[in-house]
RNA sequence: UGAGCGGACUGCGCGGUCGCGGCGCAAAGCAAUUUGCGAUGAGGAAAGUCCGGGCAUCACAGGGCAGGGCGCCUGAUAACGUCAGGUGAAGGCGACUUCAAGACCAGUGCAACAGAAAUAGACCGCUCUUCGGGAACAGGCAUUGCCCCCGGGGAGUAAGGGUGGAAAGGGGAGGUAAGAGCUCACCGACGGCGUGGUAACAUGCCGUGCCAUGUAAACUCCGUCCGAUGCAAGUUUGGGGCUUCCGCACAUGGGCUGCCCGUCCGCGGAAGUCUGUGAAUAACGCUCGAGCCCCGCGGCGACGCGUGGGCCUAGAUAAAUGAUCGCGCUCGACAGAACCCGGCUUACAGGUCCGCUCAGAUG
RNA sequence: GCAGAGAUGUCUGAGAGGCUUAAGGAGCGCGAUUGGAAAUCGCGUGACGGUGGUGAAUCGUCCGGAGGUUCGAAUCCUCUUCUCUGCG
């Protein structure tokens, strides 16, 4: 399922606000059911400067889309502050919240 | 060979698979859009926002005051606080480097502490003179006195004095009671004239014994420049228009710049009606431009000129460059466009090239 | 992105060229008061480094950091780091 970005301020604050929140080592992963499946990565000035923000806002997106496809949701993704980040890392912890929350399997059934 | 100085350039590379931003072409669809193919996609500092412009709005961008910037000279430029060439000063054996480098005899302020004295003077000292006292030491004139010693007064002096950032040009010779630009030569300073240079300035001669501290990144003066606000500027579609009524205001209000002159004339609310379904939104501004590369000509150079040639090289808007595999090497620093240019400043692993200096060795 | 303000002991906060004033308040420590406490009153109290039976004491450096101007800088100027505020 192709996901778009979650653009919509409005959005991002009602899913900080109603979604359900998981977390593992390196992130938080915050989600609601949503009619549309969009994804938003949360990176503020407190990470760095902007060459090590724009890495990690790859680093998540790259890690989102090469993990197990799931349903439509409202997706956001908030980085936990680290001396390093790593690709490997990041997909582990995806894949393992995927897994947990059975997110791959489709709720219209 | 070693040590060093100046300048220019570069900023991991190549290939495969998956993925991202906008662009072009083709196809499908009423349309939003989707699919395929193609080329393209961060920097030398993109940074700090410290200067200068363009552009846009305010009012037609006007006058004055206030405020602010700059400050050796000449040039370059759209402009600059930038750059180039030169002058002066300081540092270095040298290549070369550094400098906010106008004016404190227009005025005002400040100069703590120390020191006798801080922009002005006489505390000590030195010299002459005069008064009083002393005979204890050494020596002389030859004797109730003197030289001498002690204390006080008067006059001269600015050589010397543990100060200080700064003490009335410097050190030397003559001169003198002691001294002093009092006199002399040299150096410095100031003034005049000449010469060279566009100029800053340099230099030669003559004269003046020398009217005199520092600070303007203190106020200030002189010269010169600046209207303000910044793309979140602003424009368009549009929830906005039209009609009616009500309230404030006729300059005593509001906007334009902090103030004055001058100049412009509206602002807010309610009801009805038309239309609309994204509203910190959408589109424009938004990238072809003082553009980049090469060649020729002019200039020491910054730079300029050329109907000489070639190129199009990000335009996002919660904001695009990543993941993985293989190969190579010296294992990769600082760091991410946000309207656009010209600079400055700051950060930075390394690597390459050119020119030059000093020391040593060899020929 | 653009525009502006600030940084002073543990905290707060004056000082705006002159001997070292780093004022003052809070907090903390000690003492007085009390049967005991609170409140009140008095005294003390910055960091780092050096010398010191390492005890009393004494000297030097420090006003976010680095340079410069000045005889002299917390104060003036430049660069830099960090924090905060406003702007459709």
């Amino acid at each position: 399922m192709e996901y778009a970005r979650l653009k919509k301020a409005k959005k991002i604050t009602a899913v900080l606000r109603g979604g359900k929140r998981v977390y593992a080592d390196t992130l938080a992963f915050v989600y609601s059911p949503s009619k549309e499946a969009e994804m938003a990565v949360c990176v503020g000035k407190k990470y760095g400067k902007s060459v090590q923000r724009n890495r990690i806002k790859r680093l998540l997106r790259e890690a989102f889309r090469a993990s197990r496809q799931i349903g439509p949701y409202s997706v956001l993704l908030i980085p936990k502050k680290a001396e390093d980040y790593s690709f490997a890392a990041f997909k582990r912890d995806i894949e393992k919240i995927i897994g947990k929350e059975k997110l791959g399997e489709d709720r219209t059934a």
